[in-house]
Formats: C-alpha cells, sequence, structure tokens
DNA sequence: CGTAAAATTGACTGACTTCAAATTCGGTGG
DNA sequence: CCACCGAATTTGAAGTCAGTCAATTTTACG
C-alpha cells in the first residue's frame, strides 16, 4: 500500500511488467512520464462519456468502475478497476470516450498526457506492447462479464464476481480471496452484473443462507470457496494472472537476421 | 469484394489505416508478413477456447464470430468480425485463448504467426499503435454490446444489432445500412443477445408486424430507419469510424524537443 | 440525535423461458 | 424435375426468474 510518494507511478510499472520485462532505460522513461497527481473523492468522474479526453489515468490507490447509461438512464458497469491499472488507456487513445469513468472509494490518480502515452509507446515499444497487452487483458475480463450477464442465473453472476474480486485482489495483496473489503453498495453490484438491486439483496441473503459467503455492507467472507467457485462457475485463466514474462525484448537483441 | 490476390493482407493495411497513416516502408513491412492463406468453411474454428495460439488471423472475405461457453455450454457470441479485420488480436498475443474464433459464413483467412506481429510491431511502433488502437475500437464495441445486453429490452436489442451490421456493413461497402444480406441464424442472434432463440423469434416477427424491418432467412431490410434507431437506442459513436487519422507518425519526427 | 442513503421485506406483475409440436426451407440424390 | 431429409423457423401453452412498486428498517456520519 505505501508506494515510494517520490516514484507515484511505480505501480503502474509493477502491473506492466506482469506482461513484458524492461530495461533500465524502460524503467526510468516510464516513471519520467509528465503526470498530475490528484486526490479523488469517491464518485468523482474522471472522464465523461462524451469528452475529448487529453490524459490518460493511473489508479494509484483506491478503486474506480467504468459505466455506460442507455438513453433513458440505465447503467452498465463494464469493469472495476484496481491499484495499478491504467483505467481508460481504453477510452482516452480514442477521439471520443465512448464511456464515462467514476472514482468507487476515493483515490488517488495520475494523469498523464494522452501524448506523453503514444510518445513512449513510439520511443519504446516494448512498453507499447505492454500496455497493449495490458488492455487485451481489460478485454478478457469483459469477455467474461458478457458471459456472466448473459447467460448465468442471478446468484451466479454475484458468485463470479464474488469469486473474480478476491482473487484480484489477493494477487495486488489487497486482501485474501476468502476475506476482503468490498466497497460496492448493492446498486453498483447490480449494474455490474445486469441485475434489478432488488434481487442483489435477496440474491446475497440466499448465498449467505447457503454458507457459502458472510456479507456485511462493506465486506465479504467467503466461507466456502470451493462451492462459490462451483455456484460461480469459476474459472480464473481468463484473468491472465498467470501470463510468463517475456524476457527482456528478445525481438530487439537479434532484428537483423530476419530468416524467412 | 475482388482483392488483389497478390496482396492478400491488402484488407488488414485498408482497416488499420482508418486509425493511423502508414509510410510506404511500413506498408511493404505490413504487407510483406508471413502469412498462410487458408479457405475456411462456415463454421470451421479458427481457435479453440483453452488453446496455445501460434498464429494471428486476418479475415480476408467472409464473416466469423468470437464465442465463450459456460461449463454447463451455454453460449455467448462476444463479437462479429468482419473483411480487414484481425480476428484475435485479441486472443493470440496473450499465452492462452480465453475464447473461441468461428467461421460464419465460408471465408478466407491468412495466419499469420504471432512472433511476426510481435516484431512488426516493435520495428515500426507506428503499425504497432494502429493494432492496438484496433483492439482498442473492438473494446468498445464490445461495451455496447455489455450495454445492450444487460439494460436493453429484447426488442431493443435486435434493433439495436440491425442497425449495427448494417452501418459496419455499409462501411466496408459489403451492403446498405437498409438492407443488406444478413447470414446469422436466430438461434445465433440469440447468442449475441442474450435472449433465447424463441423470443428471438417472436421478436423478430413483431418488427416486422410494427413496419421497422422485412426480414428473410439470410436478408434484412429496414424499411423505417429512424425509427428503428430510436427502438435500438443506436448512436453510433461507439464505432470510431470517424476517428481522424493521424498524419503519418508526426511523433516521430520531433522526437529530440520535450519540451515540458 | 437527526438525516439521508442504503438495505431490507412483501406482494404482485410481466418479460422472457421452457417445452413440445408443426411447418418451412434449402440442398441433395434419384 | 421432384421427392426427401435435416436444419432452421414458427407457433402455442404454460411456467418462472427476476422486475416493479412501495413501505419499512438499518446504517453511516456529521
Amino acid at each position: 500500500m505505501a508506494e515510494d510518494p517520490a516514484e507515484p507511478l511505480a505501480p503502474m510499472l509493477r502491473k506492466l511488467q506482469l506482461w513484458r520485462r524492461f530495461d533500465a532505460q524502460e524503467q526510468a522513461a516510464l516513471l519520467a512520464l509528465p503526470r498530475e497527481i490528484v486526490d479523488l473523492k469517491a464518485a468523482a468522474y474522471v472522464v465523461r462519456e462524451g469528452d475529448l479526453p487529453t490524459h490518460s489515468c493511473l489508479l494509484i490507490s483506491g478503486l474506480a468502475f467504468r459505466q455506460k447509461l442507455t438513453r433513458t438512464g440505465a447503467r452498465t458497469i463494464l469493469a472495476v478497476h484496481m491499484s495499478g491499472d491504467v483505467v481508460d488507456l481504453q477510452n482516452s487513445l480514442l477521439e471520443v470516450a465512448d464511456h464515462s469513468v467514476q472514482a468507487l472509494t476515493k483515490a488517488q490518480v495520475a494523469f498523464i498526457p494522452k501524448e506523453a502515452i503514444v510518445d513512449l509507446a513510439l520511443r519504446f515499444p516494448n512498453i507499447g506492447l505492454a500496455m497493449w497487452y495490458d488492455t487485451l487483458v481489460d478485454s478478457s475480463i469483459a469477455r467474461e462479464w458478457m458471459l456472466n450477464v448473459t447467460r448465468r442465473e442471478g446468484h451466479s453472476r454475484i458468485a463470479h464476481i464474488v469469486c473474480e474480486f478476491g482473487v484480484r485482489l489477493e494477487s495486488l495483496s489487497l486482501g485474501l480471496r476468502t476475506s476482503y473489503e468490498f466497497p460496492m453498495t448493492q446498486e453498483q453490484l447490480a449494474d455490474a452484473t445486469g441485475l434489478h438491486p432488488v434481487h442483489v439483496n435477496r440474491t446475497l441473503k440466499e448465498l449467505e443462507r447457503t454458507g457459502l459467503i458472510t456479507y456485511t455492507r462493506r465486506s465479504i467472507t467467503v466461507t466456502n470457496w470451493s462451492e462459490l467457485v462451483v455456484a460461480g462457475d469459476f474459472r480464473e485463466t481468463y484473468l491472465h494472472l498467470n501470463q510468463p514474462k517475456t524476457s527482456p525484448a528478445p525481438e530487439l537483441q537479434a532484428p537483423v537476421a530476419d530468416a524467412e
């Protein structure tokens, strides 16, 4: 949790090095990205749908989520982001933001000019690849959510998202998969699972009654992990947490010999 | 439709140049990618969930779709791809395929070794950026689909997808937005909208009865575009078709002066 | 302590699913 | 050209999961 305040971009470096290894020069360039550190209150907007974003946003601490609305105001929550995620590499590289990003809890973020991101990707293609990979993993999670909300029943949807948050938070050392802080309201949980808040409430109660979880207003304890995994049809491959790191840009070491 | 057979990768070049302009060297490098051209029958698999993919797949002609299954066999269709799409830039760069890709119609594809893609991105960062952008647009469409299946009613979901295919096919000169070939079965349409095939059938009938579309087994004519747009809550921003092309890699022209 | 947001509960409704059977279509072989 | 077959579509009837509406209780927090 206690990041070196002198290196606010360290969480981004750590996250991207899940996908590619960086040499000293690449690490320095990344940490030297121009940025503005901002403290956000819960529910503060990072980007609004329709904006022409000028910055990307790194989440240093706290949680954030992406959302999209129908014309009638119904909401879907598309993703929940955690420390180290460059929230909205998805959004801000394209011209117009097609969805909004909002802080879920109070959060510390770094705004990075989008040209600086593009420039970094052009000067250090290895970092560009890592950022690309990172957005691909986001997409993979989005696909699993799509499956979740279209083809699983209510109690499975809830069970699945409870499993996912546990594994993700544990991978960041922000909790245990069987016990973690859970700051979403039931209404937000409903928008993340395509259900109605009332039904989410009843489903949580049912998961408690059947002994799978204990739920208090802002925390979750899983009391029967293996049954919860079955109930949620949870298979964690889609999180790509075991992606083997590619050693430092081997392609750059032998680019001349192009045997074909 | 009639692409120069000497340049089978031309559709990919055309598509990527929607996002970035390439100079002659970049264009040549892209067209020279190693590849194997394959003709696929309808329903043939390109990648299966769980595979360790070694190739990316460019769709030269025909349609393809991505899908994912629950443990009990229920299916969701995540995306439909058209000519020029590098189906599964999404999938094949990561270690394990988290979903399957299948031909929707008979199709011609080019398999490109994934190292060749990574190598191209490292040698020509401008092309790397274009491919990244391309996957971001895919993600944007995926987000709209998520909104569609979670927060719109059945008839809206169908109306929305009918609008989307019209606009996308028209942008590729493969049809008119108000009249196009539509090779999906009602069962596939159900899996793309999170509905049951029986309900899809009834909904299509209702859209016909109310005069919005005419539907025959394998083609759609929109008889009232503006009402269909309203019914489907369709706003085409998310397709990012008006993304202004960035002129040839300006960042590369002045990388020295880094005024901050 | 007071207040607003969030959670909870009950009664009722309905959009969509399920099951099952009939019909149509497209291609194939005689 | 026509009969045939499996897949896709269509239709009907009945059931249910989740939504809706509305009121009450709990909680966080100043």
